[in-house]
DNA sequence: ATGAAAGCGCTAACAG
DNA sequence: CTGTTAGCGCTTTCAT
């Protein structure tokens, strides 16, 4: 492959040491002309160093380890492009792998990173529950999960699904809607996935409802919501959709359209993540946005306080600390 | 950290050697009972081996590297997933990282994944020329560049841009448009970033409509083009605007709509890349989509051809192959 | 069937 | 200021 440090030495007519100090400042004194013969010589010779055999030596690899669900959402995409500029700026670079959904790829996946020695991962989660964080516990290395929360005891940072779905119900509740239908994905899957957050922004718009009389409630919970969309909506009271995603949201408005119906006229509807798309659709979805940005540099800046205090020989893994963050309602004309 | 083969060696009460014949199937005779013995301490005590240790004296790694812009765009999205998948199908993991459009984060990424020694890269660049082919070339790896072609000699999968354009203009022209305006970025930034797809798509476009008379032709070719856009547009002759990407398609259509004009009815419009956004907008656009899964697909297949290549020491950098795979017009409503 | 020893490329401790 | 030596954890000859 490349040159080495020893192939630099033996080209000076020097040790390996005395070229390892040449490359690096703090490694012991070295007179400048022997130290600016042998940067001449990396140079000239292109020298790269093995970063693997560094990183088996210091144990230590200035890597941290993303693991995200897939990158087919906005949120994604914009909570990776965060993490990388915020772990850059600290002298990190950012491995990102995908488990597309899927349990067991996930595990691998961190095991993976963790026997490449990252200093640390970012993960959000299919996985939950005390089992997978006997798991995570077993890896040894500083973790952090972000969006869906895995178990008590394992570092997260997140916003307050509940209570974010607990302001938006009752906003919807103020504005006179009668009937109510919220739309999410099967509560059955907890276990095949991590639907952590969409449970607790039911769970909030239970509560709510809960608190008020007179309002009608109805529930699409499975896959097939897009057909059952028309049929569920009552054509006598006013009616609000309101979605545990935008996604949903969007899919409930689609499908009115082909039956002629308008949100914010015929309709109300509310989402919930404020992906970035929605700015090309019209009318503006009303949504709620749970602070990207800020999750994504807490998150890398809570991990880098883990890796230091790993670093330090301190007890980095008790109390495992959990930052939720505010969140953000976003005024569209659908509600 | 974890335990290592020198423990399990004590433990057991053999040698190292004796443990990785355990551990590895091909390397060498050993007596059932001492296999299963270590094997099964090896799982009691959770045993896994230290990969850069293994990558260090291999020189394999059975990582690939993955370097793009963001994953902002479902075309990424897509085409990291199914990277991931064809990858992971032999025994590959993947390794991505974002360059953010700054050509030297995309050079330190790419210089960084070749020194942890991934087998492979896979890129698609802001950079592109041939002094970048060189920089390339030093790095001592097989890669492949998709969706922007770098320069001749550095493998490539991709669409052909170029012939797509002129079938998208050919296609306006047949529907008696007589006034064409062509949106795409300012040629100027060659150099600054790859607008190579760009520099194909105006190809393209100008010379199909060179092969027709009596078409008014005229250019957006700054980022200005969103002020722009109404008054290019004349009242009196048909005018269509051709756009080397759907998000300036977007733009110009929401800029219009202000205006009270509306796409397919007062005016023509075309994009390009066929982004997933497009299902939420209305009028559906028409544009060009290029194939995420074969481009992907391809260019696992031609990154492996090339790593195996290496590994038998044949010669692998000449010649480059070049891969150009069929693309597919969007019938929206907008043409 | 098992073991001893060398080496991947780098860093670190200790001499001189 | 420079060199020697040892070691990270694994794999790979070459002996026994």
């Amino acid at each position: 492959m490349g040159i080495t440090t020893k192939d630099l030495a033996q080209i000076c007519g020097v040790s390996r040491t005395t070229v390892h100090r040449a490359l690096h400042d703090g490694a012991g004194r070295i007179h400048p002309d022997t130290r600016e013969m042998i940067l001449r010589v990396a140079k000239e010779n292109d020298y790269r160093p093995d970063l693997l055999a560094r990183g088996l030596v210091k144990g230590q690899t200035f890597n941290i380890g993303v693991v995200v669900l897939d990158v087919k959402s906005r949120y994604f995409a914009e909570l990776l492009s965060i993490i990388g500029a915020e772990a850059g700026r600290q002298g990190y670079f950012v491995n990102i792998t995908l488990h597309d959904n899927d349990k067991e790829t996930e595990k691998s996946q961190l095991t993976r990173l963790a026997d490449y020695h990252v200093d640390g991962i970012i993960v959000s989660s299919v996985n939950e529950g005390d089992e997978y964080k006997n798991f995570l516990r077993g890896l040894d290395i500083p973790i952090v999960s972000v969006d869906n929360k895995i178990a008590d005891g394992i570092p997260f940072v997140g916003i307050d699904q509940r209570r974010a779905m607990t302001d938006a119900t009752a906003k919807v509740i103020e504005k006179k809607y009668e009937k109510l239908i919220f739309v999410c994905p099967p509560m059955e899957d907890t276990g095949k996935r991590n639907i952590y957050v969409h449970r607790e922004r039911l769970k909030g718009f239970k509560e709510t409802v809960e608190k008020y009389s007179g309002i009608e409630i109805s529930y699409l919970l499975d896959w097939n919501y897009r057909e059952h969309v028309e049929s569920v909506l009552g054509e006598s009271r006013k009616t609000a959709f309101v979605c545990s995603a935008d996604e949903f949201a969007l899919e409930v408005m689609k499908r009115m359209k082909k039956s002629g119906k308008r949100a914010g006229r015929d309709y109300g509807i509310i989402g919930f993540d404020n992906i970035d798309i929605l700015d090309y659709v019209t009318p503006r979805l009303t949504t709620i946005s749970n602070s990207v940005a800020e999750v994504a540099e807490t998150a890398v800046a809570l991990l880098f306080e883990l890796i230091m205090r790993k670093q330090e020989g301190k007890n980095w893994e008790e109390p495992a600390p959990c930052k939720i963050l505010p969140y953000r309602m976003v005024e569209g004309e659908t509600i």
